[in-house]
DNA sequence: TGTACATCAGTGAACGCGCGTTCACTGATGTAC
DNA sequence: TGTACATCAGTGAACGCGCGTTCACTGATGTAC
C-alpha cells in the first residue's frame, strides 16, 4: 500500500492497543491474529512486518500497559495535593469502584494481566515484574506522604504491597462473579473498601497520637 | 473395551482431576481434548461418552473445585481447637506459604481458577460463585470464633471478604512473577503475610481491652 | 529539482497443524428369559 | 443357573475449521544520482 515510516510506527502502536484490549477480555489463547489485525484496522498478512510472533507481540503489550501504568499512577502522584486532601484515598476510592471493576479493557493492567502473564514467555513476565516493581515503590511513596512524620522506607513497601494485592485480588474476585452473581461482586468491591478505608482512617488517627 | 458402571463413574471423575490441574496450569484454551484425555489414561475419542462439549466439562471441573474447596476448609473448621491455638492463623500461614503458592495444580482453586472463570460460560460461573459463597461463610466463622465476645455476622462476613480477597491476590500477583523474579514473587507472600498477622495480633489485643 | 530505483507496510491467498467434534467399530458388562 | 442379546465406555480414524505463519504481489514512500 505504501506508507510513511512515521504512519508505519503509529499503525504498529494501534495493533498493540488494540492487541491488549483483546488480550485482556478474551485471553492470549482466546483471539486469533485475524481478529486483532481487524481490530487495529488491518488484514491479517500485515502482522509479520511488525512483529516476529504472537509471542512478541504478547511481551510487547505487556511492556505497554504496564509502562502505561506507571506512568498513570505516577501523575496522580504529580498532581499537587489541596489541603486536607489524600491522594492515596483517591486512589483506592477509584480503584475499587464498580466503573473501575466494570472497564476490564482500560483498568487497571495488573488485575487485567497478572493471571495471563504466568503463562506467558520469559519476556512478558519481566515486563511485568517490572512495572508490578514500579508501581508497589509509587505507592509506597503516596502511603509515606500519607504519615504526618513520615514513614519507615522498608515498612511503607509492605504496607504497599499489601495494600495492592488487596485491592487487585478484590478486582480480580469481584468481576469473576459479576455476569453471575452482581451482588455478590459488588459486595466484594465495598467489603474490600470499606475495610481499607477503616484502615486508613485509623492509621492517620494513631499519627495524631 | 467393556467396562463396568461403576469403573465408567470413576474415569469420569479422573477425567475431571486430571482436567483441572491441566485447566489450572496452562488455562481453559490452553489445553486440548486429546492431552486432556491422554493426562486421564484415555484416548480422545471416549470424551462425548462423558460430557456434551468442552465447555460443559469446564463447568463440571469448576464445580468439583469448588465444591473440595469447600470441604477442605469445612474440616479445618471441624477440627478441635487446641488452647491457645488458632485456626484462622493457620489458615493465613499456610495460604501464603511458599509451597502452597507454588503448588498451582493443587492449591486454592479459587487463586486458580478466578481470572479464567470470568471468560468461561454462565454455569462454571454460577459454581464457582457459589463456592466463593460458601469459603467466604467460613471465613467468616473463623472470624467469629477468633473473637472472645463474638462479631457483628455482618461485621465477619466484611472482614473474611477483605482477608479472602487479600490472600488471593497475593497469590496470585506473587504467582505472575514467580518465574522472572522469584525474590519479589517471595516478596509479595511475606509483605501480606506479615501485615495481615499484624492485624490479627492487634485485633486479639483490642479484644482483651 | 527531476528521474530511476529500492524499500517495505500492506494485501489476500495459501500452508500445515491441532483444535473440538463425529463416527463406525469393539467387546466386556448388564439384562431378559 | 445358563444362554442370547442389548448396552455403552472405550478406540482410533476422520471431519471441517480456525489457528499461527508464509509468501508473492502491490504501490506509495524514501533514496541515489
Amino acid at each position: 500500500m505504501g506508507v510513511s515510516k512515521q504512519q508505519a510506527v503509529e499503525n504498529r502502536k494501534t495493533i498493540i492497543e488494540a492487541s491488549e484490549k483483546l488480550f485482556r477480555e478474551h485471553g492470549i489463547d482466546g483471539v486469533g491474529l485475524s481478529a486483532l489485525m481487524k481490530a487495529a484496522g488491518f488484514t491479517q498478512g500485515g502482522f509479520y512486518n511488525h512483529f516476529q510472533s504472537k509471542d512478541a507481540l504478547a511481551a510487547e503489550v505487556v511492556a505497554s500497559a504496564m509502562e502505561k501504568a506507571g506512568q498513570d499512577l505516577q501523575e496522580a502522584l504529580a498532581v499537587p495535593v489541596k489541603r486536607g486532601g489524600n491522594r492515596l484515598k483517591r486512589q483506592v476510592d477509584f480503584y475499587l469502584s464498580g466503573p473501575h471493576c466494570a472497564d476490564i479493557e482500560q483498568g487497571c493492567a495488573i488485575a487485567g494481566l497478572a493471571a495471563d502473564v504466568r503463562r506467558l514467555g520469559h519476556e512478558a513476565q519481566g515486563h511485568f515484574a517490572g512495572g508490578l516493581q514500579q508501581v508497589f515503590d509509587i505507592v509506597a511513596k503516596l502511603i509515606t506522604e500519607q504519615h504526618a512524620q513520615g514513614r519507615d522506607p522498608d515498612e511503607a513497601r509492605r504496607e504497599a504491597i499489601a495494600l495492592y494485592s488487596e485491592m487487585v485480588g478484590a478486582l480480580i474476585l469481584s468481576r469473576s462473579v459479576a455476569a453471575t452473581d452482581p451482588a455478590l461482586g459488588k459486595e466484594i468491591l465495598t467489603a474490600n473498601h470499606e475495610m481499607l478505608l477503616e484502615r486508613l482512617a485509623r492509621d492517620a488517627e494513631e499519627d495524631k497520637r
